[in-house]
DNA sequence: CGCCAGGTTGACACTTTTCAAGCCGCGTGG
DNA sequence: CCACGCGGCTTGAAAAGTGTCAACCTGGCG
């Protein structure tokens, strides 16, 4: 049903909904960074075609086939694995400009799910035709190497929280790195809404939601931060790197 | 000093220091896994030197300009990210066929340090050219994207065990993987000799020295596996598996 | 208007770390 | 060839951090 629609939605206004990287804002974030404008423009004829996730729907889940990654042209996401017995792991948030779904390209199949934390709109980029491209234009696969490679050295980052740092620090992480991604996109870095449960975020930094509230709270007390449910505003970004610098167990 | 050494003994036997990947045992397993013979005959003409690493030296470290990605041909290294304070987290060990520097592609350097943990041999694949001949052979360039797409997974599953499972079930996972991982190479998956210290394990589980060894001995003590210091024997893998298995927490 | 998901806070339990002592095995040097 | 030293490992006891359970609050939505 829900795919009917989207189809029906998409047949009626298939001219605002075909993406145009060249004219996308985004581009110099997104997987067109560095590319020249008639690279671009190669890259504007793949099928890419873009469709709008509801909050709390999935983009792919773990298991389906893999076609296709995908651009986050708005809104926010979080990708997760889950165990036999249930219980998941949050792996990651991605917002505007970021790719999804390069997991799937080991076994032609997802192995995540990725879920839409609000109403958010992505950009469908075919695998097949992305790899055919990359031959004609060098500097896509280049590019597309290094979203790969940012990626893997975005997860180092993450065990590295898991692996050594304790609770504050992994929150003071949190936030640092959230409020550094918002200011890339020209959001401010030092005020803004979480777009996350504090349950989303503790499966993320692998501790418990009491525990990230308890720290919120700390923080607060602390006058590093101010929370209101989920508006957050950084009011001591230096205190808040003297928490994470400071991994000395 | 080294490296003149190292230079000096390619120069002596630079026909048998040259790798054929068509001769190479491990190339079902490795970087030409489901190319035909002629095109692995195409990988062979890249520059596919063979090299030496010492156990305890760098393959490659943090900082360093990345040129090239390396293949493990025979040894054990382990990977390592540090903090400007100095601790430090074990994100994977390599053994034969697998892949490193991947992590160097996004930002034209290395972002972790490659350790050998044993005298070790490698065989380099320099990343320009590569890129080259991914576009003259398409299922080349799949199957790297596929290895990229496999490390992302990897620090999945790596994330996972941080995130929500306990030490004993953590060490559970890590023996089972080695056992299948050794076993995929023509080892036994029963019994084999850690090439890492129990710090190392810990590290990379994140944990202590400590937990990691009295978790040993609780295995042991319950009959799971043998320890004699650096050996190990799996007694009761359905054990091991019901442990891991068992992250209901 | 009432319900409920999401969040906060407290008290207590439990796992893991920390600190400390001692052991073992291996390589080095006498 | 043996003694020594040292890195690596094990084990115990106490401390710390985080999880668990439970109660309560709040705001948004049907």
């Amino acid at each position: 049903m829900s795919a009917n629609l989207n189809t029906t939605h998409a047949r009626l206004d298939l001219g605002a909904l075909k993406t145009a990287c060249a004219a996308c804002n985004l581009r110099e974030i997104c997987l067109p960074a560095g590319l020249s404008p008639e690279e671009i423009d190669k890259l504007d004829h793949l099928v890419y075609v873009r469709r709008k996730i509801k909050r709390g729907d999935a983009l792919y889940r773990a298991g389906t086939t893999f076609e296709a990654i995908y651009a986050v042209r708005s809104g926010f996401f979080k990708t997760r694995v889950t165990t036999q017995d249930g219980r998941d792991q949050v792996t990651g948030f991605s917002m505007a400009g970021e790719i999804l779904g390069m997991d799937g390209i080991s076994h032609d199949e997802y192995t995540c799910d990725a879920i839409a934390l609000e109403d958010s709109e992505i950009c469908t980029i075919p695998y097949s035709q992305l790899e055919k491209l990359s031959i004609e234009v060098p500097s896509l696969q280049r590019h597309f190497h290094k979203v790969m490679s940012r990626e893997i050295v975005r997860e180092n980052g993450v065990m590295m929280l898991l692996g050594v740092m304790r609770a504050e620090e992994r929150l003071a992480a949190f936030l640092l790195n959230l409020s550094q991604r918002l200011s890339a996109r020209g959001y401010s870095p030092l005020e803004f809404n979480l777009r996350m449960t504090r349950e989303e975020i503790g499966s993320y930094l692998g501790m418990k939601l009491e525990t990230v509230s308890r720290s919120f709270s700390k923080f607060q007390a602390d006058g590093l931060i101010a929370v209101d449910q989920k508006y957050i505003r950084l009011q001591d970004i230096d205190g808040l790197r003297e928490i994470y610098a400071h991994h000395t167990r």
